[in-house]
DNA sequence: CTGAAAGCGCTTACAG
DNA sequence: CTGAAAGCGCTTACAG
């Protein structure tokens, strides 16, 4: 038809020549209406496709089925993944996703969250942009009621359900299967090391070091910024000079360590027999430089499948009940693969 | 304060013992206010934290300030880029956006722009899922007046808007570069052929061919249904049994691709030298195999930002005035890297 | 300068 | 079995 205007519920009392009350009670099979009616009644709402207006029930209901996700960045394979994983969790509970991502920049991340909390969002799940050092934006949303979830990059000053990876851990992991491999002498290409994130790395490669009984050497560890490959490639170089150079490199980032892979094919030296290689997941790429990187896997996917789990246990509760506040915290996984085996 | 109710204009009427109408007009400034109103209102508002309801005010205006995005896979190079595209432009209208993914099923991308058109999204952007043949749910749409625009993946069936890459051009560049660079015998990975995408591709290959004097041998062309680089492999290795085997190899996706580099590399022959190979790039992931994989690049940040440009101007033209459909083909690139440097 | 009324599209307690 | 009324949170034409 063309018609611009959709069908209402009173589109169809009028037509029916009943009143709109009747119609709503018919559309939802209510026991009093008489077979007749909602037979009538269906039949002219199959006719005109009639759908319900969620605006119309959210204004009543004060719910919306909708959940905000703010993110850094949507074309990364980690976030895109997490985006993923909420939005099938959602889909299953019959919920819409609103996506906003911040580019990392506060201001981003401030507006966004307003527009989201304006659209009166039923829940917002939280990933913290790089920038973010303040946090009245995110109190204005606990303030006003509205559930929150942080995932991945979270603040601790909010009493709120959170879901990280164990970058302790995943340091840990990544240090041992190096010694395990039996490299000795492990340097660590760090990531900005004013993020939790990067530390906890960092701290696991030192006790792993500590466990396996292997030295811990302050030239050996190198912070890399911004977490590029050419940044992994110059960073890299200065280790390759050293008299006592490393046999082993842990680079906190996947592009870091392909960066490391090719600054040490290119200083002629052998990986994984001379050097070994082991990268921290941000990508899918790991498996297809040559020699395919061994890496720490980050399970994006179930993280975002957990935080909306969360998240539709805050929203399900009973009016007034107490939600009590979860913080998970995800396990890696290490992946071997040709950069590390190196007998 | 922990309270679960946010604050309405009633709340602050109430309290100023005035009307609503007042706090309304107050509140947007209204001429007609006065400066002792309007400053006992707005400080009350801050005081408060006052958001506008934007459900109240979308169940008035008929307007959500909402678009939705139905797209097959969120986690993909390609997409997330067109997602990330979509989004920006969004950001800077004062639109949010909904997401759904398909996870390329009909019946789950009937159900998202179901839910999309009964949230009343002020417009809806779609990419089809592979598996989708019927298109009832999409006449929903535009019957019930909601402008709608194709990205990527459309259906000539419906008189909208659309963005897509042209895959005749970027088959053709190929094709083209690959001769130019001095392969003779130019063997094709043809994606599904029941795409058009793949087909246009196809057909591209098929006119540099001839433009550049090469010979055409339905042998030379295999068709990967799935695009990975597994079926890349096993595809490849008859090709290079052939007792006159091709001197090089378009591929039309990157993973598909990137198996037959592995699989002409295993073969003992050697890449460019022996046999060229350049891709169709869907990922970022080209130019990290060695040696470096040359491709055709497909502008997905851009084809978002065009498909959310199209949408903002149907949504900004006057009522009633008639917006008229642009059918947009965006130009691929060749990115020239190692795996097509012959000499 | 301010307020009461109507309405966006729906639901539901109340009345008959 | 059906309907009128009130209300979700807002805006605005109308009245004063």
């Amino acid at each position: 038809m063309g018609n611009s205007h959709q069908v209402t519920i009173k589109d169809i009392a009028r037509e029916l020549n009943i009143s709109p009350s009747t119609v709503s009670r018919a559309l939802k099979d209510h026991p009093d209406i008489s077979k007749d009616t909602k037979k009538a009644v269906s039949d002219l709402a199959k006719k005109y496709n009639y759908q319900p207006n969620a605006i119309a029930l959210s204004l009543r209901s004060r719910k919306t089925n909708t959940i905000g996700v703010v993110v850094p960045q949507i074309v990364h394979f980690f976030f895109s993944n997490v985006i993923s994983g909420i939005e099938d969790i959602a889909y299953d509970k019959g919920y819409n996703v609103m996506v906003c991502q911040t580019n990392e920049l506060q201001e981003r991340e401030e507006k966004s969250v307003q527009a989201l909390l304006a659209s009166r969002v039923d829940g917002l799940l939280v990933s913290l942009s790089k920038e973010t050092k303040t946090y009245d934006h995110l109190r204005k949303v606990t303030d006003g009621g509205t559930p929150m979830v942080f995932f991945d990059r979270k603040s601790d000053d909010f009493d709120v359900s959170s879901v990280v990876i164990d970058d302790y851990q995943g340091g840990y992991q990544a240090t041992e299967h190096l010694a395990k491999q039996g490299y000795k002498k492990i340097a660590h290409l760090a990531g900005p090391l004013n993020l939790t994130l990067s530390k906890s790395r960092y701290a696991g490669y030192q006790q792993a070091l500590k466990d396996y009984g292997l030295d811990y050497r302050r030239d050996y560890v190198i912070e890399c910024a911004n977490g590029t490959i050419e940044e992994g490639y110059e960073k890299t170089k200065p280790l390759l000079d050293l008299r006592d150079k490393p046999d082993a490199v842990f680079a906190a980032n996947d592009p870091a360590a392909i960066g490391a892979l090719k600054a040490i094919k290119d200083s002629g030296l052998k990986v994984p027999q001379d050097i070994g290689v082991i990268g921290f997941s941000d990508w899918q790429l790991a498996s297809l430089v040559e020699p395919a990187l061994s890496s720490i896997s980050q399970p994006g996917y179930e993280m975002g499948a957990e935080a909306a789990r969360l998240m539709f246990k805050a929203l399900e509760a009973e009016k007034g009940e107490e939600v009590e506040k979860e913080n998970i915290v995800l396990k890696t996984n290490v992946i071997s693969r040709e950069s590390t085996h190196k007998k």
